[in-house]
DNA sequence: TGGACTTGACTACAACCGTAGTCAGCGCGT
DNA sequence: ACGCGCTGACTACGGTTGTAGTCAAGTCCA
């Protein structure tokens, strides 16, 4: 039940986590048109994404309504898992590495970068 | 120049970057024969990559010993690069969501994050 | 009612990836 | 000199992904 989901499939995958249950028509038009995508890839890449288990969709007078199976923060966090395990083997030492290097990091995501190390760090300390 | 990296292709490479300049015989007995691999499957995917420049390759004494392109670090540190970039559009905060609730962080792991963090931080209020 | 448009299912196809078989050459030991 | 084993090049094949065309059924408007 884990399948895998192609880079393109994700972005679409994201695009309907973002903006609500829509129909393919709808990401056909505010997504893949801006990004010369036409509507049958449009609807061919939502159609895996639900035999994979990551779209649902729902008949809403006479059309389909496609939404995420699972919240866009959950998914994503899902996402960077798999990496994690897969890519880096486990480890986080290259993105710290990275991390160290980044620019264009936004003040926000620093501060919930800053927090989630907090976190971890105080529930280490209190397992030890 | 930036041919994407498979799975699997990733694996090996690391092993080869981390295992120094190795044969292809030698990667397929020490690394491919524990997975189950053939020596013709470690050799392909070697060849590969250095299709796509990240190993190199020299003969010495007969055989070809092959080398990782760019040390293991910055191979991953660019591979985390790519998958912010691609996966996340660029976002750090699923990375601290997902963080926020990983376990089998490291002390030394953690401890790098910390740097890394604190890094990025000093570097912010230098700019401002 | 007949065309215009929308929607969904199906089909297609090239690139890429994981995996592997095969074959020809080379070097070494007997 | 001959066979064996290691090496490297080439070929192969099924699955996944990105992208898209086409076709049939339904819908809406003049």
């Amino acid at each position: 039940m884990k399948k895998p989901v192609g880079d393109q499939e994700l972005v679409v995958l994201r695009w309907v986590a973002e903006h609500g249950p829509a129909t393919v028509g709808e990401v056909a038009e505010k997504f893949g048109e801006p990004q010369g995508l036409a509507r049958s890839t449009i609807l061919t890449v939502m159609e895996r994404l639900r035999g994979k288990g990551h779209l649902t969709r729902r008949k809403v007078e006479g059309v389909y309504q496609y939404s995420s199976a699972v919240p866009l923060s959950e998914l994503l966090s899902g996402v960077v898992g798999d990496f994690v395990r897969k890519s880096l083997a486990g480890s986080l030492s290259p993105f710290a590495t990275w991390l160290a290097h980044a620019d264009e990091v936004s003040d926000d995501e620093l501060r919930q970068l800053e927090e989630a190390v907090a976190r971890l760090k105080s529930k280490k300390e209190g397992e030890e």
